[in-house]
DNA sequence: CACAAGTGCTTGGACATCAAAGTATTTCCT
DNA sequence: AGGAAATACTTTGATGTCCAAGCACTTGTG
């Protein structure tokens, strides 16, 4: 289904003929939203056929950056700033794959490590080079426009106290 | 959990580090998700004390937007861009709160109307005015950044097929 | 040293999304 | 006219996310 006009763009009118306020900021939110879809959905399928999605991904990507190969649960979470149940639930299925195991700290009787296993740090690399294939999803965005979008979307998430 | 680093930098130098490609590409799309995540976080937290989330609220826009207040819900899935059976499922949540009603099409016995209810009206317009205060949720992007998130991501959206 | 408070993780429940299969109705084609 | 194909929607099942509650272990305080 492919749509001849822009529903954000007409959607905008709308809001306009509505006296409806903010437009300006809907239509960028959309755009945002309707954005993010295309990319995750690009880069979700560049990655099925390794048994991984995007989050099963981070965490295996942020493993392999690590010296010990291994994080606590709740670090992980931290840094891909996740709720640790949805952790929890990744490192299961990537257990399950046979890509990460978990261990027991060995300080800490509460903690939990995620261990990455050979398989996993293979097949992380091979992501990796599967989503540079696709630049990410985002080569639609041209070198300038990238750079925009990710400064100002820096700034944004930045006001928004994701980071300080 | 406030990190006092920005992850998406630190993850670049690690990709660079073990020599990953794209980095730009992949900084990009993950500022986008990142974005996406805060942006409809607070559009959702602004949209629940009025029984809505975001989709339904869409949904209640489209209807509201509408000469006969109705459309069929396939129609709202192709002006949404949600699949079909997300529609049936948002319209089930919006019949349960009295917002819209479902009514059959007079001349196809296959199409379903969803019919927007004064109540639905009624809320679609506070939630308007919930949304333009918090700027749904972009406030933390000036405006002249807006605009230009605005058209690059419209220029991205159209490079990947979402309208002509 | 004991116990309250805090921390780390898992579980269960509520939602939302999508894909695929199923049902009903309409349209197309011979 | 009649059956195949297309269309519209719903249902079912698999995923994934979050929140709140629960459990186990550790830390801080008197």
């Amino acid at each position: 289904m492919m749509l001849d006009f822009d529903p954000i763009e007409e959607a905008g009118r709308n809001w306009d003929a509505h006296r409806w306020a903010a437009t300006d900021a809907m239509k960028a939110a959309t755009a945002l939203t309707r954005a993010h879809q295309i990319v995750q959905g690009r880069i979700d399928a560049a990655l099925a056929p390794l048994d991984l999605n995007f989050s099963r991904f981070e965490v295996l990507a942020l493993l392999s950056f690590t010296q010990a190969g291994e994080l606590p649960m709740g670090k992980i979470g931290d840094r891909l700033q996740v709720h640790a149940a949805s952790v929890t639930n990744t490192i299961q299925r990537l257990e399950a794959s046979g890509f990460v195991e978990r261990v027991a700290h060995p300080d800490d009787g509460r903690t939990v490590l995620a261990r990455l296993l050979p398989a996993g740090r293979a097949i992380a690399g091979d992501a990796a080079v599967a989503l540079a294939a696709i630049d990410f999803g985002v080569d639609g965005l041209a070198a300038p426009a990238r750079r925009r979008v990710h400064a100002d979307l820096t700034g944004f998430r930045n006001a928004n106290g994701d980071f300080s």
